[in-house]
DNA sequence: ATGAAAGCGCTAACAT
DNA sequence: ATGTTAGCGCTTTCAT
């Protein structure tokens, strides 16, 4: 093939405009010390031969990129992808993400990495000389991943780390689980519940923690116990099902769970119907995550929602701020869901 | 914030190795004249220090980019992610991009793009010029849109053309709507069911006659009428359920409907509720698309499954053997979907 | 406030 | 088979 040359270059403009190029990358990159008839002019001649910068060569110059990387774990993705069970993380980033990135001007590129592999390090330190984003946005479980963000921070470019505490490095953003968890422990808690069961994530997963945290704190505080109430899954319907039947099987089996996603959730609604459960009427649910499914489920699943969209535009905000040298906090940015109540939750039998 | 620089480059590798940079981006290309030994130093300079090639300066110095754009319509995306009712063609389109993709070396992005306003030559100009890629993969209704079809072909860039039959103008690849609705027709009239009722989809979409030609030439070859059995939709849940009403409420029902997407789908289902009819006991269905959301209707659709990442991955391939100068067939490339028979389809009642 | 020169990392074209 | 040169489109110096 042959070399495909950009059609209209500063070049142009600069001639078309009777000027120096240096004129128009100023008016370009909105630099000062241009005089308003002279900004206005190589602005119409950008107009008139429909002119913009090549990405490429900006960023050759040692300038932005306009390019912020957005990774996801390659299996859990590929998986959900396969699975085709209607999970729309990547929608919701890509939803709030790109919008974002529009309006700067920036654009967003998605891509996967192993987390799990030795060469996670190579892998993404190779994505980073190909593309030189000028941020980077980590999703769990990257987010925590030691490797990552260390190589990301001494590469010295601003990085976004959903699902986290944080620590020294990047910019943490949480969608408040802790918070969450207990707004779901309190809502069944003013149905009148006092046996809530409680079915975690995997535990590879700070988020898992903070929201066991958060049902745990909510508990104590009505005085309600927890023992023999949590079982641990791993976010798949199969440990869900497993965790469901631990916690159902008991000899004081809960009137409520929570569960710390939608496939558990689904999950453990199969196992309340095999138990000749009816939910809402003899068991209550509250799942997480309030991914498309939970419409469909029967009945439709009261669900905490993931603001995973509104997560992912703030942090573009953020990464650009960042670059920009502006200060940004030092504690997590928290982006919290509300909890939607649908058909799963009841009062308790006999109340 | 700071210049950031690539910090290993081809000038680091040749001086590690002892060579030119010449001679070290021939070994990166895999381009000939380079003996064993020599390409086995270098790749070992390559591998200690880390380095990968800056794809902006591969570019800026004429050759490919290694990026290829897919772009889907705005406004259908943007309605998908809010609605948030599962449908997954985003990610699947990812899925298949993405992955082949990254088995040539190369890296796909996703970009949104207004079909409909005036200036969608403008904005796609942008974007070309912005990215510089190598090559651009186009949905409906992008592709048989002729100002971007003729702005493609105009600056030589190989693209790909996702359910369309073409024309003189890049790769057209389908899903084989025709054959797939012929072969819902014929599993119906297998069944038994005689009057087969359609709902189509909008028309400005080709595909929407596609299918219509399918199912009528099927119904025709099994010498059965298709007067009054057609309803047109436009893809949208309000529009199934206007079409169901219409082709439900005749003087001689259809006793089995087929419609252009699970939207439509479901909403013949409602329909079909709320006039007592039992799904499959008094009316089969088939529907189109096969998005997770088939999976937990009540009862689970029988849908044509849309191949869209087996195609979106044709296409990758397609666009990369254009590139380098591959010959390509002239016909559109047929990429078929099976019907996925679940619980939504019965003999016809009295049968 | 504007312009000219140098260089970013890489490859095509042209030596040798 | 390998090296040298020029230049991609832009932004950064550094003039003026």
């Amino acid at each position: 093939m042959g070399r495909r040359r950009q059609s209209v270059t500063i070049k142009h403009v600069a001639a078309d405009a009777g000027v120096s190029l240096q004129t128009v990358s100023r008016v370009i990159n909105n630099e000062p010390n241009v005089r308003p008839e002279m900004k206005e002019r190589v602005q119409a001649s950008i107009d008139k031969l429909g002119y913009v910068p090549s990405i490429a060569a900006q960023r050759m110059s040692g300038s932005r990129s306009y390019l912020i990387l957005a990774i996801n774990d390659r299996e859990r993705t590929i998986a959900d992808w396969k699975a085709r069970q209607g999970t729309d993380w990547v929608d919701q980033m890509l939803f709030g993400g790109m919008l974002k990135c529009a309006e700067y001007g920036y654009r967003m590129i998605f891509e996967l990495v192993d987390t799990h592999t030795d060469h996670v390090e190579r892998e993404l330190r190779a994505t980073i000389a190909a593309l030189q984003p000028d941020g980077v946005i980590l999703t769990p479980p990257h987010s925590d991943n030691p490797l990552i963000v260390g190589l990301l921070h001494a590469q010295k470019i601003p990085f976004a780390r959903i699902g986290s505490h944080g620590g020294e490095a990047g910019i943490a953003l949480t969608m408040d689980d802790e918070g969450a968890a207990a707004r779901a422990t309190r809502h069944l808690i003013g149905l009148g519940h006092r046996r809530i069961g409680f079915i975690s994530g995997s535990v590879e997963y700070d988020l898992s923690h903070w929201r066991i945290d958060g049902w745990k704190s909510e508990m104590a505080a009505a005085g309600l116990p927890v023992e023999g109430l949590l079982a641990e899954g791993d976010f798949s319907f199969a440990s869900g099902e497993a965790a469901a039947r631990r916690l159902l099987e008991g000899a004081a089996p809960p009137s409520a769970i929570i569960a710390s996603n939608d496939q558990m959730s689904l999950a453990t609604l199969e196992v309340a119907r095999e138990r000749g459960l009816d939910v809402p009427r003899d068991l209550s649910l509250v799942s997480f995550d309030n991914t498309p499914i939970v419409h469909f489920a029967q009945p439709p699943l009261t669900a905490v929602d993931q603001p995973v969209a509104a997560t992912v535009a703030r942090a573009v905000e953020l990464i650009i701020a960042a670059q920009r040298g502006e200060k940004l906090p030092k504690v997590p940015t928290v982006v919290s869901g509300s909890l939607i109540e649908r058909g799963s939750t009841a009062p308790p039998p006999g109340d």
